[in-house]
DNA sequence: CCTTTCCCGGCAACTAATCGACCGTGAGGA
DNA sequence: TCCTCACGGTCGATTAGTTGCCGGGAAAGG
């Protein structure tokens, strides 16, 4: 249910740029405070250490659509993201897909694992046009063993994930798609709100298979669900644009959950 | 959906009673392989390391139904588990409750975060009379800078609990409840199963709130979905008993992968 | 021994959600 | 210009899952 992924700059990798919204990170957590926003894996780093890190690292850049990795392919280390926006998401053998964020810049991706070995367990793909670090995990390995402060930032930034994770578990394994679909809209709304007449319009364009994915629904059941909403004046839609115009009634159908 | 965390022997930490079944780990993975067993926290250690690690634990002897941790509650380190079985679960504002797994002996457990700082983002109860090391964050975390490998061994287990967290959350995103029961059944087939005369008998007593919570969904829906089983014939319940007949029959149910 | 508590079991009513299909529209490409 | 394609919107049928309730049996505890 879509975990959003904001903007801290991370290390040196490309500064500027940073005009991502607001401040706040993640969409489906219940309180913000407790997880906090994506730690800076290279912070700590001496300048020469970071460039030593970054040495390794081999750019990549995507255009829109692109895969950056697939769920099941051999893993071949992390990826950091210097510009851009990625979808990290799963789909089952069914067909069933949920997504678990779209990242943006400052944040790395690339499954839980961050080593060489094993399988992708998520999939990723550029959302927009992208560049991206790649640090391969051979490397990335021996230089964690060499630089502590790399060391720390990578179980800091796995800590991260591992609140994202969670989190995304929690709220579907105990929210109807109804409460979540209500979570990620007051979400979507702190995260691209613009002011509008007739309230705050999300102004960023997910379509309803987008926004089905992201709560681990269908689509018709997020038309219904938007059209209900629209019956008790709650949001205002026309064609995929969302204006909330009542989001107190938004906060009380998502099951309290402090912000 | 329960994830179902074995035994693999951590360490120095209380050698021998190795007692749990089979050599599996999660329980509600798509395919074991791809995510292996959990990582040896401190096995890369030399014994004089370890031992300054051991040092700054706390050991904690809990009852069976004793809480370790509570989720919103400040966290202050990891428990490293000696013996028992510890249910980590979150319980929504609601009261809807989803468990993440139940521990065994040679893994951590205390939330995503491993250092001091921040909240719990799970609760922990003994599910039969347990032994812990807490690790407080903070001496945790000079030791990690101090000693490289425990970096890497925090490191690994944090990918390792990533996985867990991520299985998790597909499963919950993109399986229906009949689903997630039908593999859960297979996975206790496997973890506790026992020859008997009209199939495999789940020798562990879980009751069907227990499973509830396990799969994300209400004690009388688990009720419900055992009784047709049984009418298709495909298990055989008496009182919290549960014979599996016909495991083909299930993987079938549960939606095809592979494990 | 009795009482209490927990757990299985079942029932009825209801809502949430899915599935598959079809249509209209608007944008883009040839 | 027409064609295609993606998307929103909708419908009907069906299933999945919830809520609230009651009752009985087993186990635990005094």
């Amino acid at each position: 249910m879509l975990l959003h992924a904001a903007n801290a700059i991370s290390g040196s990798v490309t500064p500027g740029t940073a005009k991502t919204p607001g401040g706040t990170s993640l969409l489906l957590t219940e309180n913000q405070q407790a997880i906090g926003g994506p730690p800076p894996l290279m912070d700590k780093l001496t300048p020469r250490e970071r460039e030593l890190v970054l040495k390794s690292g081999r750019r990549k850049v995507l255009n829109r659509g692109q895969t950056l990795f697939s769920q099941g392919a051999k893993h071949d280390g992390i990826y950091l993201i210097e510009s851009g926006r990625v979808r990290v998401f799963y789909i089952s053998p069914l067909g069933r897909e949920i997504t678990l964020a779209y990242w943006h810049v400052g944040n790395f991706v690339g499954g839980p694992e961050v080593f060489e070995g094993g399988t992708h367990q998520w999939s990723g793909v550029a959302a927009s046009n992208c560049a991206v670090v790649q640090l391969p995990g051979r490397e990335l390995r021996t230089l964690a063993t060499e630089i502590p402060n790399l060391a720390i930032g990578l179980i800091e930034g796995l800590t991260f994930k591992g609140k994202c994770y969670s989190a995304l578990a929690q709220m579907l394994g105990t929210r109807s798609i109804t409460q979540r679909l209500a979570h990620l809209l007051l979400h979507l709304m702190d995260l691209y709100g613009v002011e509008d007449p007739d309230g705050t319009l999300i102004a960023a364009a997910f379509t309803h298979a987008d926004i089905a994915h992201m709560v681990g629904a269908t689509r018709q059941w997020v038309t219904i669900s938007l059209k209900r909403m629209q019956d008790k004046q709650v949001v205002l839609t026309k064609r995929s644009q969302i204006v909330v115009c009542r989001p107190d009634l938004l906060e009380e159908m998502r099951g309290q959950a402090a912000d």
